[in-house]
DNA sequence: GCCTGTGAATGTGTTCACAGCG
DNA sequence: CGCTGTGAACACATTCACAGGC
């Protein structure tokens, strides 16, 4: 192998391939490409071309290690080590995103959540404690640079502004709004109704309701 | 213009540029590229040739008709009318969403709830009625073609050909799984865990806890 | 013989640059 | 003169096909 960039759409990939892995590593030592790309319903020549970007991993003949290409990407996504993050706005979705265990598979640890309503401070939730959104300036002092951002649209751009202010170097936007930030922070964002906005596209015509 | 099929790239964006101008269209009567572009994060010659992938739609020197385009955004993704969508799993995501008021505005109902917990059904959430999962047959008769699963990872491939079976043709699956299903039904997963998998990946090294 | 790793070929998406309309 | 619409150029991603290791 020579040097290489890893290519964007490969990047987006590989959580994917490490939740297969993940979940196959219970009962496969080895994997070929073939068997994890029916595993994750991506083609094995991608699956080879994805995972030559960094290194060769393969055994010809045998396939891939599975635990060695389960670190291996870990790596590559900083996922070895535990991050911790900080959620704010604990509404129903905010809620989900507490309780969820999931988590913690990826390395992650929601160590803050924080809302607007002074009625929330001081429940704990799943062993955290829920603190007033003034508060968001403790996750300096406490290497938090992770934010997870749950609440309302309105609300979005001010919760991210403050969240760069405290530190926060990556957020996932969970709220329906486009959010700007300064150079130097990635933003992820996910709105769950625009998905669904794409569902009837691709949906049979005779079955859609017009 | 002459005949054009619409790249998947650009059917993608394309929520995303209705949100933006479902937003604007308070305030703006017309709308450059340029000016959505600044909105909505998107270079203004890409905004120009995805909407050039579906007839002539603005005027030289003015610009874009918002209401015109919210409406042919709408018709192309399916999205005039109203679709009725089915929910499985009532647990702390799927609470989230059927509380969520925030599918209405691209015509999307969340018509039924279902659940495996007996201790559930009866229960009114929103207007919604829970059902118990083994009343999903209902959904045919109701004319019910989209579902949403929001079930635990073990729970999500019953879930979704239960679904199938029930006559459903899109599914948005919120579950970490990869569902199979046959021909003819579009299945769209977001796995919140995955996306902040590759958030790590994108922050300044310096700042990333190890 | 099976499976990896990878150049080369192909396919797809983005950017440029500018003609032409209002 | 500003802004759209779009071929042409460019950039990037996927697929093919096969040499070479186990």
């Amino acid at each position: 192998m020579r040097y290489h960039r890893i290519p964007d759409e490969t990047v987006k990939r590989l959580p994917t391939y490490l939740r297969g892995l993940l979940s196959l590593s219970s009962e496969h030592q080895r994997i070929s490409s073939k068997g994890l790309a029916e595993y994750v319903a991506v083609k094995p020549w991608l699956i080879r071309k994805d995972f030559s970007y960094f290194g060769e991993f393969g055994t010809p003949g045998v396939g891939y290690d599975v635990v060695k290409l389960i670190n291996h990407i870990k790596q590559i996504l900083r996922l070895d080590g535990v991050h911790k993050a900080a959620l704010v706005g604990v509404g129903n979705l905010g809620l989900a995103v507490l309780k969820y265990a999931g988590f913690k598979a990826y390395g992650f640890e929601i160590a803050a959540a924080f809302d607007i309503d002074p009625a929330k401070a001081g429940k704990k939730i799943n062993g955290v404690t829920v603190r007033h959104i003034s508060k968001l300036g403790s996750l300096k002092r406490r290497r938090i640079t992770l934010g997870i951002v749950a609440v309302p649209r309105d609300a979005a751009q001010e919760t991210a502004d403050a969240m760069v202010k405290a530190g926060i170097s990556g957020i996932l936007n969970l709220s329906p709004y486009h959010i700007e930030v300064p150079k130097g922070v990635k933003v992820i964002s996910i709105d769950i109704a625009m998905y669904l906005a794409r569902l009837p596209y691709y949906m049979p015509t005779t079955l859609t309701a017009r």
